[in-house]
DNA sequence: AATGAATGAGGGTTCATTCAT
DNA sequence: CATGAATGAACCCTCATTCAT
C-alpha cells in the first residue's frame, strides 16, 4: 500500500509548514503509510474490535501517542484503509475499462481488476469486506457512498450485458451474487494452494456468466424479481 | 432456539448436578435458550468483539452474574449458538436428502436447504458466517470440524453432479463460489425488499448450476486446477 | 475432627424440634463436623480470603446454598475451626498437666502437647496459625482471648520454671521465641522426611530448655526486658 | 525501598523503549518504589488476597490504570516486594560476614543481621513471611530459589559451629527452629513495648545457641535426626 | 516529531449470600 | 433437609485517548 500514489491522506497537519513544507509532508505521507500498512495487518489478524491500539503501537513500533500524531482516533485508521483501498480499486477499474467496448469483456474486466486487487493486498480486503459495519457516522457514510458507487458501476455492465443478449434476470441478485463469490474468498484463499487471480477470475467469471446467461433463458427467471 | 443438553454447561457450578427433576432440566433449558436468542441478536447487532456481557445483561433483562450461572463464558456463548446453528442446518439437511436420487435435485436441495434455514434465521446465520474466527482453541476446533463436514457435503453432491454430467471444474472453487453467493446474502438481504428463500434459492441455483455446467464444458476449464 | 467430641458447635438450628429432638440434632452435628473437616482442608491449602464458598461446595459435595443451612457465614466456619482447635488442644492440655509437679516437666509437657496436636491436625493448626487476623469484630475477639488464655497458661509455666531455677530472662519473649519455634512448623514440616511428634517435641523442647536456662544465667540477659 | 531495574517490567507495555533519557529512568524508579512502599504497606494490613488493586489505588493516590503502567499485575508487585527483600538482607548479611572468621560471632551475626532487617522493614518482613505461597509458577519458583540460598547460608553457618564444638543435633531442626522464633515476631512485636532489634537479637541468640550447644551434649541428641 | 505518564470508563468474570421451593 | 436460581458488589485488568514536554 505504501508504494502506491497517495495524495494527502489527511490534512491535519498541526502546525504551519516553514520553508520545508513539500518534504516535510511527503515525509509524514510516507510514515503514514506504512503505519496504515501495519494497521491492515494488525485489524485483519485481530479483527478491528479485538485490535487495541497497543497492538499497533507494538506492530509498528511507534509509541501509542506518537500514534496520535498521525491518526486522530482509531476509527480514523479504519475509514483511511478502507477509504483507500476503495479508491485504488475504483480508479484501477476506471483506467481499464477506458476502450473496451465489448460488454462481456467489460463484466470479465470487473471481475479480473477485482480479484487481482484482492489477492495482491488480500489484508486490506478482508478488512474492507469483514468490517464493513465496524465505521459509523460520517465516516461510515463516506465509505458506504464510496461502495454504493462501485456496486452501480458493477450493476451498470451486468445489467448492459443482459440487455444486449436479451436475458431477464434480477440485476441485483446477480451483481450481489458475484460479489458474494468474490468477497468469500477473504475466508479461504491459501496461496500456497490456491489459483492466482487470472486462473480464479477466469474460473468465476465463467461461472457467472454462464449462469447467469443460461438462468437468463430459464423461462421462470424471465421477469426480474424487483 | 432450543437449548443443548444441560451436562454441557455445568463444569463451572459448584458440584456436579445429579438427580435433576426432569421439570427443572425443562425449565432450565427453556430458560437458556431465551439467552442464547438474545445473545444472537446482540452478537449480530454489534459483533461478538463488541458485545459486552453487559449487553447482553440488558438484552435479557437478567444480572451480569445470572448469566454466568447458564454459560460459564462469553466464548461458549458464541460457542452454543454456533453449533446449534449448524447442527440443525445439518439435520435439516440429511433427512431432506433422503430419497432423493437426482444428483442436480440433490444439489439444488442443498441450496434451498442454506438458504430457507438462513433467511429463517437471518440472526444466527450472521453470527455464524462473520464470526468465523472468534472461536480459538477446542471450542473453535470444534465448529470447524462441523464445518468441515457440512462443506464435504457439498463437495460430494456437487462432484457427483459435476461426474454424471461428464463436466470437469474444480469442485473446490465450484462449491466455495457457491458458498460465498450464499453467505454473502447477510451483508445486502432485506426482507421488505428482497424475493423469499425460495425464490432466493431457485435463482442462485439457476446461476450455478448453469454456470457450473456451462463453464465445465468450455475448453479451458476442462483441466480443474490442482 | 469430627471424631472428636463436640457438643452444639452451633446453636442455629432453624426450628422447634419434635420428638426426635436428640437424634436430629446429633445428625447435625455429624454433618456439620464433616462439612468443618473439608472446610479446614480447603482453608488449608487456598487461604481463608482466597478460598471461595464454591471452593467448599465443591470439596463437600454439598450445594452452595446447603452449607449455608448449616453455616451462617464464610466467617462463621473459620471461627468454628479455630475455636474447636484451641478448645480441644488447651483441654487436653490441662488434663495432661494434671497431677504434674516438676516445673520443667510441666514445660516439656506443654511442648509435647502442642507439637503432637500439632502434627495430628496439621491442617486445622495451619489454619489458626496462619489466619491469626483474618476474623474480625466479635468472633475475632473470642478467638483471641482464647488464645491470650492458651499463652498466659504458657507464659505461668515458664516463668514458674525460670523461678525455680534462679533464671532471669524476658518471660514473654521466652515464650513467644517458643511459639515461633513450633508454630513455624506449619511452614516446612514434611512427615515422609521429618520426625514425629514426639521426637520433635524432645528436640525443640531440648533448645528451648537448654537455651533459656543457659541464657538466663549470661550476665546480660539478669534484666528481663519490660 | 529502592525499585528494580525498568527492564523487568516493560514487558506489557506497548513497546520496547530504547532511549530513555537518565533523568526519566530515575523519575520512573523513583514513583516505582513509592509505589511498592504503599503496596507493603496493604499487602502487610489485609493479606495479600484480600488486599484489592482499589486498595493500593486508594494507597498511592494514583488511578487505577495508573498502577498498571508501572506493574503489569497485582502478582508481580508481590513479587517486586518479596525479592527485593530477600535480595536487600541477603547483600547486607554478605558484607556483615565478610572478614569475621568465629563461627560463633558468624551465627550471631546472621541473627542479628535477620531481626535489624526485619524490624527496620516490618511491613515488608510480614509480607516475606505471610505470603509465602501466594505467588504461584515462574515468580513463585524465583522466590523460592532466594530463599533457598538464604537457608542453605544459614545451615552452613550452623553446622560449622555444631562441627568446631563437637556438637551433634540435626541442622535442619535447629535452623527451621530459628527461624521460626525470628519470622514469628511479625505477629507479636510492637515497638512502643518490645526491645529492639540489637537487644533482641542478643536474646534470641542466647536462647538458640545455649539451647543447641546445651542440647548437642545431651545423650539423646547426639544421633542428627536424619 | 514523538513520547512518557496518566486517566475514566468499561471489559469479562467471580464473590458471598439469599430465597422460594 | 437441601436445592436451583438469582443477584449486587466487587474483582483484576485493558481500553482509547490526552497532555505536558
Amino acid at each position: 500500500m505504501s508504494a502506491s500514489p497517495r495524495t494527502a491522506l489527511t490534512d491535519r497537519r498541526p502546525r504551519a509548514l516553514g520553508r520545508n513544507a513539500l518534504g516535510s509532508q511527503k515525509r509524514f505521507d510516507r510514515r503514514l503509510g506504512e503505519i496504515l500498512d501495519h494497521a491492515t495487518a494488525v485489524f485483519c489478524d485481530k479483527g478491528y474490535d479485538a485490535a487495541s491500539m497497543r497492538d499497533l503501537s507494538r506492530a509498528t513500533g511507534m509509541s501509542l501517542a506518537g500514534l496520535y500524531y498521525y491518526f486522530e482516533s482509531k476509527e480514523k485508521l479504519l475509514y483511511l484503509i478502507q477509504k483507500h483501498a476503495f479508491e485504488t480499486i475504483l480508479a484501477s477499474l476506471r483506467k481499464r475499462l477506458e476502450g473496451i467496448g465489448d460488454p462481456e469483456q467489460r463484466v470479465r474486466l470487473f471481475i479480473q481488476n477485482h480479484l487481482e486487487y484482492f489477492l495482491a493486498n488480500q489484508k486490506a480486503m478482508k478488512v474492507l469486506s469483514h468490517e464493513d459495519e465496524a465505521l459509523k457516522n460520517s465516516y461510515g457514510n463516506e465509505i458506504r457512498a464510496i461502495k454504493r458507487v462501485y456496486y452501480r458501476t458493477c450493476l451498470g455492465l451486468v445489467e448492459d450485458l443482459m440487455h444486449r443478449r436479451g436475458v431477464k434476470f434480477s440485476g441485483r441478485i446477480a451483481v450481489l451474487s458475484l460479489f458474494g463469490m468474490m468477497n468469500w474468498i477473504y475466508t479461504w484463499h491459501n496461496p500456497r494452494v490456491d489459483a492466482d487471480a487470472g486462473a480464479l477470475a477466469r474460473q468465476m467469471s465463467d461461472i457467472f456468466l454462464c449462469g447467469l446467461l443460461g438462468a437468463g433463458k430459464l423461462k421462470r427467471n424471465s421477469r426480474p424479481a424487483q
